[in-house]
DNA sequence: ACTAGAAGTGAATCTCTGA
DNA sequence: GTCAGAGATTCACTTCTAG
């Protein structure tokens, strides 16, 4: 055990994956975004459990083996990625099919829930030069809560005005991280091999998290994003054991200029709203006690009680059960369904009202 | 062990998958196409917004009770799938994020080498209706052949020629299977709960087989590969343990004409309509966070938020919402309504930038 | 006959707060 | 922990119905 230590921010830890995130704080990080290694066979780097040295293997019994060690190696970082990640945090695993298969099926045998699995598809992705395959032009995400039950995060309204008003679906179009944004070593060459688009990334955190809250990357590599984090207001850990990925992402760091406050501020879901009571539109005369809604159609009409309870024939209650019981439907949402008549004969929605007040006042 | 049975050949074989496919002899199929229980596991009822009911798969074949459970069941029929697979053939399974991770990890482990992932993209998905996710608007498959060293069959050239003559790529866009193909009961409702689109069946075929080549599919359904594959030219073998699918399956092969391959390959390939939301020129940089965009007459200054959001005075919202908000107007596009001011104080108006785009990657 | 609008529907792990 | 109640939530496409 080493020593443990208290929530570092906004810095990248030189270290071991694993034996880093030991020493992190239990249920302290807000979302983990995470790019593990895809495969020995490619990289001949995977390390198992005891940092021993996997050898590239091609038959098949050492086939099996590789797959072992990969597999035990992904159990550990995500028993660990899971103490790490807060009660109703998230777990964002991106891969290919060469590793993507096992560390789904691990996150479910763990005891995470998936959400969505998520498509990049790559605008420009490599041709399949033999021509033997499909050119490979995507990757896929897993988005994955801490277990079935938790109350997790999704920035539902930010995403669907960033898709023209229509609900953000699970492929997601970007271009490969090429050009200025693409960090080079001093030959000019690409310094990482597989650095994600920062605007992926940005998405990511606009979708499931809050300005300010923890994001952890525990295979950091170039700092993708703790610079996505930083230009959107977010706290980001880091863990990376390459030195010379820490001292890049460092410098890349400096020049990421976070964006203004209200910039990185999402478009809040409608139950991030303050509520308002009905109460409060009769209490300030919005709605006088003694007046009348109508619905859309004008089919009913319903007198508001000085407490707020609405009346419609042998039918009382909330604005919600009123209209429910009126439609004889199971559920009724009264600030979408009843509206006041202006002087001039025109309808205006409860809902319109209340979002004046919220407006005004903020509730 | 039952009796063994020689190569059935355009049939629908009545009988549970596991033991049917112990009694066909092995190394004698070319392609597996196998579209299994994705093991849901749905709990209450959904309801539409409308308070419409969601009629959701509820089917006693898709019940597992765990994972443990599932992954047995998987096992079992694939070890039998590779048995009956030719030494060069390949196999598909379609599956979503229930199920597909498990699928995947288990070929690997039992010795298919993964070719690619193939991304079903749903034109005409169902939405998320609670807004508590992306919505689920694609699904996977996954391509492998019986081993590492397989010589297996790509049809390269086919493939590229239906693609407008660029490489095809591992994510597909086709509509859902409604109307006219999908198999309806006496009342009129779908026939069966899953029914795959027979376009995207027969991509699969023309890709990895030949005319006069075996197909198999040991969760035949309606019949749709059976469908796919006699109209191109292709034996095939189902299995089926519902009876009614059986017959269901051999009414709607006797329908099936068989056409000639060039005639396939000539098949129309429906493009998808480029779309780009304004929120691509946000998450690209053309229109960065924090930045502002003004109207023809610099009448009004609205700011851009990292969700693509604009923001004036207490107006939130689309660039085309935030328009309206603005002229008091019961719509605006705001793509010809919001303008940038480039650093030489010149205006741009937003739609010239979407073309752009559109021009250099269709979005 | 034609068109506009209404109705129906698809592999879905689909709420949250406060008492 | 449970439970009641407030109240938030849909896209693309096909088929049917009314005018």
């Amino acid at each position: 055990m080493g020593t443990g230590l208290d929530l570092p921010l906004d810095e990248v830890l030189l270290g071991e994956c694993i034996s880093t995130l030991k020493r992190l704080p239990p249920a302290s990080v807000h979302m983990i975004f995470a790019d593990p290694p895809y495969n020995l066979q490619l990289k001949g780097t995977l390390r198992r459990p005891d940092d021993s040295l996997v050898d590239g293997v091609d038959d098949a019994w050492d086939q099996f083996q590789s797959f072992a060690a990969y597999d035990a190696f992904t159990r550990e970082w995500l028993i660990e990625a899971r103490r790490v990640l807060r009660k109703d945090g998230t777990i964002w695993v991106i891969g290919s099919y060469h590793n993507i298969f096992r560390i789904g099926a691990l996150l479910q045998d763990l005891g995470f829930w998936i959400l969505n699995d998520v498509i990049w598809r790559k605008a420009n992705p490599m041709p399949n030069f033999r021509g033997r395959r499909f050119t490979n032009a995507h990757e896929t995400m897993i988005w994955a809560a801490r277990g079935p039950e938790s109350r997790y995060r999704f920035n539902y309204a930010a995403m669907k005005a960033l898709n023209d008003d229509v609900q953000m679906r699970s492929d997601w179009y970007f271009p490969l991280c090429t050009g200025a944004e693409r960090l080079r070593d001093e030959a000019g060459g690409k310094l990482h091999p597989t650095q994600k688009p920062e605007a992926l990334v940005a998405r990511v955190l606009l979708a499931s998290t809050a300005p300010g809250e923890v994001v952890l990357d525990p295979f950091s590599g170039t700092g993708t994003t703790a610079a996505a984090a930083r230009r959107l207001g977010r706290r980001y850990i880091g863990i990376e054991q390459d030195p010379a990925y820490v001292a890049a992402s460092e410098a890349r760091l400096r020049q990421v200029v976070p964006m203004d406050e209200s910039a990185a501020l999402a478009l809040p879901n409608k139950r991030e709203q303050p509520r308002i009571a009905f109460g409060v539109l009769v209490e300030r005369g919005l709605v006088p006690a003694g007046s009348a809604l109508v619905d859309r159609n004008r089919r009913w009409r319903a007198t508001v009680g000085a407490d707020a309870t609405l009346r419609c024939g042998t039918a009382t209650g909330s604005i919600h059960k009123v209209g429910a019981a009126l439609q004889a439907a199971p559920s009724c949402n009264g600030w979408t369904f009843w509206h006041v008549e202006t002087a001039d004969g025109r309808l205006r929605l409860l809902d319109e009202l209340r979002q004046e007040i919220i407006g005004r006042d903020g509730g």
